[in-house]
DNA sequence: CAAATAGTGTCTGTAAGACACTATGGG
DNA sequence: CCCATAGTGTCTTACAGACACTATTTG
């Protein structure tokens, strides 16, 4: 077996300049009809009191236990849906040093404020809007993951993960409108849905109370088997995302 | 500023042990009505003897960068269509020390053999059918980089980069049918392509001679502006693919 | 001429969206 | 009682796929 030695001199020298691999997260939720991300507000420098993903090094694991363990330590997220976003490693990303960063994206049902104590003293929900001049090129990761999660939702039964274990049609449809940025159809959002072989099955119950405004007890489901949506669930194609 | 070493040691100082990043890079291509990848014979430990995606170190670069220059490396390939596919981290997936790297997904046209000499003595294009038991865990990020065309293909006009730049609507049809394996039936492929805004454009010319088997000239046609295809061109739902 | 392909016409089933309507329950 | 909501019915339009057919070119 060659040593670590051999290894690198035997491809490139220039290898041995320093390069760290972090993780950062894009945690995402639906909190009063908004789609909002988890940020955390930074203390040093660079970029002190800017907002910031969270993240942090990877250690001797695999790339998802760094951001599964980075999103518990700011939250109690717990089998949160995560996924890979994408890896952003220009030089200059971070002034110390190369940072090569290892993006991920979660998805989780409204989830109480972060506990204000502790590591997490600044991490906050914030409505994704709101989430400008992030620290390094995080602008650039939420943007990726904003884009990742709105065509997701299209073919995936995704949208589930943003709902609790039981949750009405009318709280699915509360997801796509947040994510989306605009209102569906009421009725043609719930045949739709039900159609849909596997998004959706029924519990055979429903909510104990009606609306707030009145209305009656809506029907209560669970999320289906289906792993892909078919037929998909399209948003109305803007001509701006097409050429 | 702080210096490196503030740096690292602020957040944990484990994250001192060595790491190196590294890109790999799925180049495909269709020749002979097959979809074909390029791959290295790797001449030493470990793994020696046996195929691998074309890679090496990062620089002092943009991660896309290095990827470019190692596919520039092997072939002649240039102005392809690139993008990052995934990054694959796991500890232990290099014997040697723990290496992560940042998958890049290339597409070309046909293209001759790889020139056989100098740096690039081994590489060729293998059909993906024969592209088993491959170094590292190449398996896996060749098949990520399978299942990210195949579903390319149904909403980007990304079969327009497997084929040169004026082309018919049979030769796209025969990418299709190579990246799905399935054939698709002519006459509706045609006129779907057709219908689709923006997804190719008509040169106004024709080839010179018809098929080896006969029939009229087609008409040569060039790649629109559409980024999307709406509608998209979706291949018949397999239910193994959506539970 | 025979065979294969390019390109078009037509029909059918499915799905999306617009609109309308009934029933239910809270304030 | 008023009103918002849950859920369903219906109609129109768009599209995918099956099938048929004509025109064109090569061997």
């Amino acid at each position: 077996m060659n040593s670590e030695q051999d290894f690198l001199s035997a491809y490139d020298p220039r290898a041995y300049a320093p390069v760290a691999v972090t993780v950062d997260v894009v945690a995402l939720t639906v909190r009063d009809g908004e789609l909002q991300v988890l940020l955390i507000e930074r203390g040093e420098h660079p970029f002190a009191g800017r907002y910031a993903l969270p993240g942090g090094f990877v250690r001797d694991e695999p790339l998802e236990t760094a951001a599964r363990r980075e999103l518990a330590e700011e939250t109690e997220l717990d089998r949160v849906h995560l996924e890979q976003l994408g890896t952003f490693g220009d030089p200059g990303r971070d002034p110390r040093m190369r940072v090569v960063s290892v993006a991920y994206l979660a998805f989780a049902p409204s989830m109480p404020d972060p506990a204000s104590g502790g590591d997490a003293a600044s991490a906050a929900w914030v409505p994704v809007a709101q989430a400008r001049e992030l620290a390094f090129d995080h602008d650039a990761i939420l943007a990726a993951g904003l884009e990742r999660v709105r065509a997701k939702l299209e073919y995936t039964p995704l949208a589930t993960a943003f709902v609790g274990p039981e949750f009405t049609i009318a709280e699915l449809r509360a997801v796509y409108a947040a994510v989306w940025g605009e209102d569906l159809h009421a009725g043609n959002f719930h045949r739709k849905v039900l159609s849909v072989p596997g998004f959706v099955e029924s519990t055979g119950t429903t909510t104990e109370r009606g609306g707030e405004r009145g209305g009656p007890k809506p029907r209560l489901y669970r999320a289906g088997d289906a792993r892909l949506l078919h037929p998909a669930l399209l948003r109305p194609a803007r001509e701006a995302d097409i050429r």
